[in-house]
This record gives structure tokens, sequence and C-alpha cells, in this order.
DNA sequence: AAGACGTGCGCG
DNA sequence: AAAGCGCGCACGTCTT
């Protein structure tokens, strides 16, 4: 049985040596032979030639009775889903062949004990392939762990001397405790591994050989070159070749700053790899022999006929762009290995190494861990000898061009070559976002540093004058901390005996506590008030302003006096950009006191900062997929769907608003709508329920079932294609946006629905973000993203007219042919810093003159 | 000291 | 996991 987190890796591996002798002595020194079973050392059963090997965990309880695997419960939700052409054709055996105590997952020591066992039975009937069910059989064969990662994949794996495919599925009794335990996605899971087995059954036939790399194909033909001269040869040959790998060693993350330093440069593909230093500290070059070096990189970068291949092609395209020159970030034919890894599979997870990562990527495609290869600590390479970074740079390389060419042929096979597209399209874009770089107001910061740390400390001596305070620490040996829930959760509920802390979840029954802002709002009064103005101020203080002060230890302002955020581009499983260091996608905006951070972020003297929003972008994707006759009309009539909502609603149930005389009061009214807006048509387009959306706007829902059904006899077209999308998904197990570019699941039904409408809606600001950036102005190149809006901080003042007709010119022209049904429009609004914007006005593209 | 995890909160 | 969805980051606790 595995554990019940599928995920957990295997703990305590034996020592090296130790293996060595578990495997020569096996069932003799194994723990599990002391267990009084009824099998123990249970044979493999099934075909003696089979076509599929099916390895499970251990043998279970009624396994262990009939002395035969997968004949249990996990066995009845295996073996239907083994067709019946291929029920003689496989063959059955575990990781462990005897039964574990109560059925633990079988420790380090049996595993290896049993290893040689099950090696030979796999070399003796060579499969052409093995289903492997649960973490233990993934981990047994790779070393990796972490299944919800690896199923729906295939990798070829060398077991003894035998090469062939491996499946990671998940293990049916994972799937079966969920049920019991009463999991909510239990049908989600099942649907999966329905779904991973009939897609390996109708392609294990016809499955090419399988092939493993080894650590030769890795480091063969690897050349460490010191010699300027040689190195502009060797590129001279590089840059002829169709393909080639490139991979940057580099001594810190970021590229700025006078201690940067690119270490080695490497290019290879498998025939050939050339690898030097360029600023390690063990070069040897006179001052003009180092420029030498730089100037053939140069002119490679400039000349390479082939594509190269890069994995995380943002940083070297960052590295690339500082050190070398802009201009070379479009230049040639650069491709990302890790934008192809994300269209073909964008599931991140959260274990290391993730499915992301090239380690991750080169088991999976090639059955060999890059790095267990060489023993590197990549956050000392300045201090590692020279030729060893080098070999260790150009066996990356090498693995990004081949990595690169299995990727793309797997694209090419699922259709995806135009959302591979614009994915590649995008990263030279955000990389010069990035490298253009926005700047700070030092004596702003400084200002608001000392406001909010004055404020912290008042409110802090506030907090502990409290008398429940006072309590709490007599009650408790530990002091009371403001900022941890446990603590807040503690006063208001054993000290204030506040129920609103209380919450009963819904799904499980069990009670939960929160000291969230809702909470502590309901409540009221001092102790409340003090928390959550000292968990805002922190907040502000220690997000907004302190990464911003130059001096501080977390500081995000770089040397150039710039704030440089990393825009990635595959993070968000629906397509949408992220950001990071800083996220300058969530600056505080709603509240009238925080948004003053944005006072911070300042144009320079002539400049002004401009903003461009897209108006209600997801709403109008609706109307593209969605096609509904209102929704578009409205869309094209400008009718406002959220008032009419507002006075229909307000109709049925005037209470809400405060009595029937508000019903013409236009303040009322207006705020209403925006509660309509947020908590009825938007939701319901999103897939919530009556329920969820009465609950919203604490109107009883028995007083909206006429408006509810009223709703989507309205907007049929959208019911209907919230039911297409979920029929869409059942089938082939994701969703796909207006481009083609999927997410897969497991999702929940709102997932279903909002993930091709976010990502849709991000496609269309991100191709319009592309082209503004391949105007090669570096002028209209935005800085910011955030979702809807582009920003440009470096707006010229004088010819501000001219700047925003061209930049709303570019995004209301969205080219693609399936946009066109409904109307687009921008927002555009300015000001000297990010705090004061004044807006200018809406532009719509059906109304739009040139 | 570094990482994982939970809670909370900022934005679209 | 579900909660309309998608993120990043700070703080605090606990573990290695």
């Amino acid at each position: 049985m595995p554990g019940l987190f599928p995920d957990l890796p295997i703990q305590h591996t034996p020592k090296r040596n130790d293996i060595a002798l578990l495997h020569k002595l096996q069932c003799r020194v194994c723990p599990l032979a002391q267990i009084n079973n009824l099998h123990p050392d249970m044979p493999a059963s099934g075909a003696e030639d089979p076509l599929v090997y099916i390895l499970g965990e251990a043998p279970g309880k009624d396994e262990d009775i009939e002395g035969k695997q997968f004949v249990g419960e996990s066995g009845q939700l295996l073996r239907p889903n083994i067709p019946r052409e291929f029920r003689n054709r496989v063959r059955f055996n575990n990781v462990v062949r005897t039964r574990p105590w109560k059925n633990e997952t079988p420790s380090p020591t049996a595993i290896e004990c049993c290893r040689p066992s099950i090696i030979k039975d796999i070399e003796r009937s060579k499969p052409r392939a093995i289903f492997g069910f649960g973490n233990v059989p993934l981990t047994w064969v790779s070393g990796f762990s972490g299944i919800t990662m690896w199923r729906g994949r295939r990798m070829p794996v060398r077991v003894g001397t035998h090469t062939c495919w491996y499946y990671p599925m998940l293990h049916p009794a994972f799937l079966l405790r969920q049920g019991r335990e009463g999991k909510a996605s239990i049908s989600e899971l099942q649907k999966f591994f329905i779904l991973d087995l009939k897609k390996a059954w109708a392609e294990v036939e016809d499955l090419p050989a399988a092939q493993v790399h080894t650590p030769d194909d890795v480091f063969q033909d690897i050349e460490c070159l010191y010699d300027p001269v040689r190195i502009e040869n060797s590129l001279r040959w590089a840059a002829e070749q169709p393909d080639i790998g490139v991979d940057y060693e580099t001594n810190m993350l970021r590229p700025y700053g006078p201690k940067a330093r690119i270490l080695t440069i490497a290019v290879a593909n498998e025939e050939r790899g050339i690898a030097f230093p360029l600023d390690h500290p063990e070069a040897e070059y006179t001052p003009r022999q180092r420029d030498m070096v730089a100037g053939s990189w140069k002119r490679f970068l400039l000349t390479a006929k082939g594509r190269k291949w890069v994995h995380s092609l943002a940083f070297e395209l960052e590295w690339t762009g500082v050190h070398f020159g802009r201009e070379l970030i479009r230049a040639g034919r650069w491709r990302d290995t890790s934008n192809q890894a994300a269209i073909i599979d964008e599931r991140r997870g959260k274990q290391k190494p993730g499915p992301f990562s090239l380690e991750f990527l080169v088991q999976q495609y090639f059955g060999i861990n890059l790095k267990k290869l060489t023993n590197v600590d990549r956050k000392k390479l300045a201090s590692t000898p020279v030729e060893i970074v080098c070999l260790y740079n150009g066996g990356d390389a090498r693995y990004h061009k081949h990595l690169g060419i299995a990727q793309a042929k797997v694209i090419k096979g699922l259709g995806l070559q135009e959302a591979n597209r614009l994915a590649q399209r995008r990263v030279p874009t955000v990389v010069l976002s990035t490298i253009k770089g926005i700047p700070v107001r030092q004596e702003v910061v400084a200002r608001l540093r000392k406001k909010y740390a004055k404020r912290i400390e008042i409110v802090t001596r506030k907090i502990f004058k409290l008398p429940q305070v006072k309590q709490f620490n007599a009650e408790n040996k530990d002091r009371f901390v403001p900022l941890e829930p446990k603590n807040v959760i503690y006063v208001l509920n054993d000290i204030m005996k506040r129920k609103e802390c209380r919450t009963v979840n819904k799904w499980t029954d069990k009670v939960e506590y929160s000291s969230e802002e809702d909470v502590l709002k309901k409540i009221g009064g001092k102790f409340c008030n003090l928390i959550l103005r000292l968990r805002k101020s922190v907040k502000r203080k220690s997000t907004y302003i302190d990464p911003l002060f130059i001096g501080d230890e977390d500081c995000v302002v770089h040397a150039d006096g710039l704030i440089h955020p990393i825009y990635n581009t595959y993070f968000a499983e629906t397509g949408r950009l992220s950001a990071e260091d800083p996220n300058i996608q969530n600056v505080p905006k709603r509240d009238e006191e925080a948004k003053e951070v944005r006072e911070q972020i300042a144009a320079l003297l002539d400049y002004l900062i401009a903003a461009f929003d897209y108006g209600q972008i997801e709403y109008r994707v609706i109307g593209m997929f969605t096609k509904d006759k209102t929704l578009v009309k409205a869309l094209w009539e400008n009718f406002d769907v959220h008032g009419d909502w507002a006075r229909r609603i307000a109709h049925r149930y005037p209470a809400r608003i405060g009595g029937k005389k508000f019903l013409n009061d236009v303040k009322v009214m207006k705020d209403f709508r925006t509660d309509i807006k947020n908590q009825w048509t938007f939701p319901l387009f999103f897939g919530a329920k009556l329920e969820s959306a009465a609950g919203y706007l604490k109107i009883p829902p028995e007083n909206l079932t006429k408006e509810y059904d009223i709703f989507w006899q309205h907007f049929a077209g959208v019911k209907q294609w919230q039911e297409d999308v979920h029929r869409f998904y059942d089938k082939h197990g994701y969703v796909e946006c207006l481009t083609g570019r999927r997410r897969h699941g497991p999702l929940s039904p709102n997932q279903i629905i909002n993930s091709p409408v976010q990502g849709s809606a991000a496609e269309i600001v991100l191709d319009a973000m592309c082209r503004l950036s391949e105007l090669d102005d570096w002028e209209y190149q935005p800085e910011i993203n955030i979702h809807d809006d582009l920003t440009f901080v470096r707006a010229p003042e004088k010819r501000i007219d001219e700047f925003s007709e061209k930049i709303i010119d570019m995004m209301i022209d969205v080219p693609f042919e399936w946009a066109k049904v409904v109307p687009i429009s921008v927002e555009m609004s300015y000001g000297k810093n990010w705090l004061n914007m004044e807006e200018v006005g809406t532009f719509f593209s059906h109304q739009w003159r040139k």
C-alpha cells in the first residue's frame, strides 16, 4: 500500500556499501522475511513473454492470501483497465515480493533485498514497457519521486541489462484510500488513472525502441578550450550547426552590478561540445584576449545559422543583453526548452526537482540523471576548478539541444506548434522589459520607511498594554506574538470567547479557526483593530517599502538604481505572466492609504508613467468563446449588463439595498452595480452556482431562483459553452484556450471554465506586448505587465499624444481571427508617478480612428 | 542555516 | 481538495 501522501520521497536510503551487501544476501537479511506471511517471496505471475510488465509496490492482504499480485481491491480497480487483447500479454510483479507488516510502505532495506530478483525477472521476460503503480516503483526505477507530476508521462529506463519504456501511474490503492476518506477529488484522480492507462495501452505496441543515455553520451567529445584562437575557430564550427545547445555558468543569478560575471560558456550538440571560460577566476587571459573571447561569442550569436537551444532561456538572454548588448536578444533563432516543456505539460508541481527542471526532463526523455553525474555545487561555481565547470557546462548545453529536438517532435505530434510559437516569442519580450527596469525614488522610500517604522512601534506597544494580551502572557509560557495567527486565535477564542473566529468546514465537518481580516473586522474592538493595523503596516513596510530601500539586506534595487522584476512566462498554469524580485503585479492600488507606496515609482525628468489597460478583457473573451448573442450585442452596443442585473435584482429583493425607496438612488444603485458585477454576473459566467452567488450577495437563494433562470435563458450561449467545455474536458483530460494552449487536469469544475478565459485573455495581452517590443524601438518596450495592463515608465512627456496613439493602435488591433467577434477597449491613464495617475479616456476598436 | 508548510494579504 | 480563478511574498513554526 502506498503511503497517504503519494509524493513523499523514500527516506533513510541505505549507504552504498550496505546496498551491495543487501543485494548479495537478499532474503536472508530481509526484514520482511521475519513476518509470518502466507505467501512470502511471491514469484511474478502472468505471461512469460509479456508486452507489458505491471509493477506494483508490494503484496497486500488479499494478494498474500492468494499468492498473486493485484487480486485484491487494487486489482479490481486495475484489471478492468487492461484491454481484453492484452490480458495474456502482461506480467505482474511488485518491487517487494513479500507483504510488509500492516501494509506499510516497504523500507529501503526490503526494497534493496528484493531488487536483484526483480531485475532478473525483467531481464528474462524482456517487456516492451513497464507500467509502474505508485511512487515506490517510480523511485525504484529512476530515483525520482513525485508520482503526481510523473503520471501521464513516459521515460526510457534501463533495468539490469534490459532497456524499455516506463509509465508512471497512480497507485489504485491510493485512489481507494482517497475515496474512503471522502475526498471530493476521488473521481477526478480516478479519471486520470483510467485516462493514463488508456493512453499507454493505445501506444504501447507501436513504441519505438527505448534508448537510455549513458555518461559517455553526456561527456564524450566535450572540449574545454582556453586559447582564444581555438575558441574563435570552434565557434565558427558551432555557428554552422543546424541545432546547438547553449549554456552559461555565472557567479550570480542576476547580471547587474560590477561583481556579476559569466564564468564559462558552452555550446554543444551530440557530436561535439566546446566550453570555455569567460570571466572564471582561473581564466588566464590577458585583457585583450578576454575581449577577443567576448568578441568571438558576440559574433557567434549574430551569425549562428541554426536554432540555439537553451533551458530557461530568459536567464541566458538577460545575461546576454546586459553583458553583450541588447541587440543580441533577438539575434538568430533562440529557443527555450523550458517553455516547450510547459506547452507539452504545464504542471509545475512543488516537489524538487520540479518538472520544468533540466534534471527532471532529461530523466524523462533520456533516462539519465544529469545532475547526479557531476557532483558540482551550483552555488560555488566561482571556486570550482574551471575544467570541471566547463565539463558540467558542456554536458548541460548538449542536453539543451537533445531536449529541444525531442520536445519539438512531441509538440508537432500534439499539434501545438502555434501555441509553442507564441510561448517562445514571449521570452525575448519579457527579458527586454526586465532589462529596461523601473526607477525608484529613494527619498520617497526613506520617508515611507520612517513613517511605517514609527507606526509599527506605537501599535506594538499599544497591543502589549491590552488586558487580553496580558492574560495571554500569564497563561502561556511563550510571549504573545501579534503576527502569529495561532496566538491571535487563542485570544479571540479562549480569552474573548468570540465565536466569529470558528467555522465548520463544509466538506470535512471539521472545526477550523481563522484570524483573517474579515473575522477581526466582524469582532471589532481595540484588540482586533490594533492587530489589523499592525498586520497592514508590517505588510506594507516589508513587502513594498523595505525591498526598495538601498541598504536593506533584501534590497531589489540593482547597482544601476533600477528594479528589474523577472517575468516568468510559463509558471502560471493559465498562461499569464507572473512577476518576482520584486512582484510588480501586486502593488497596492485599492486601499486609499496603502496605495501611497506607489509614489516610490516615479518617472524621470521629461518622462511620464503611462498605463494602458484592456477594458473588461476576460468578459470580452467569454464573448469570443461563446459567441453568445446577448453578450456579443451588449459588447458592441456598450450596453451595461451589470447595471441591468443590478436593477432586476434590486426590484426582486429591495431589502438588499435598504428598501424600495433606494431604487432610484443613484449612489446606492451604483454601489449595488459593483456588487452585482463582482458577486453575480462574473461568478456565474465563471461557473459559480446560484447558492454561491446568492451567498456573496447576502440574499437568500430562494429569492433569486427566478432571476437565475432568466439569467441563463438570457445568456444561453454562455451556458451552452460551459457545458461544451466540460464535455471536452471529460473526454480529453484538458481544456484549451483560443490559441490552442492547453491546461491539463486534474481540474476543479470552476478551473475548467476559468482557465480557457484567463488563458486567452493573457494571450491577447502578451501578443500586444510582443508586437510592441518587436517594433525594436526602446521607447515602445513596456516595462510592466499586470495581466490586462501594459505600463510604460518612460513615456516621452512632450510627445505623449503621438506615443499613446501608437500604443492604443497596437493594443486595440488584436490580430487573432477569433477575437474579431467583439470590440476591444483600451483605457489609458498617465502621471508623474505611479500614485497620481490621471485617466485620459477609454478607446474602443469600433470607434477608433487612426 | 535552510527549506517546507500554513496563514494572511496584495494585485488582476 | 473545495472556495470563481490566477499569482508572489512576509511572517512564524517546525524540521533537517
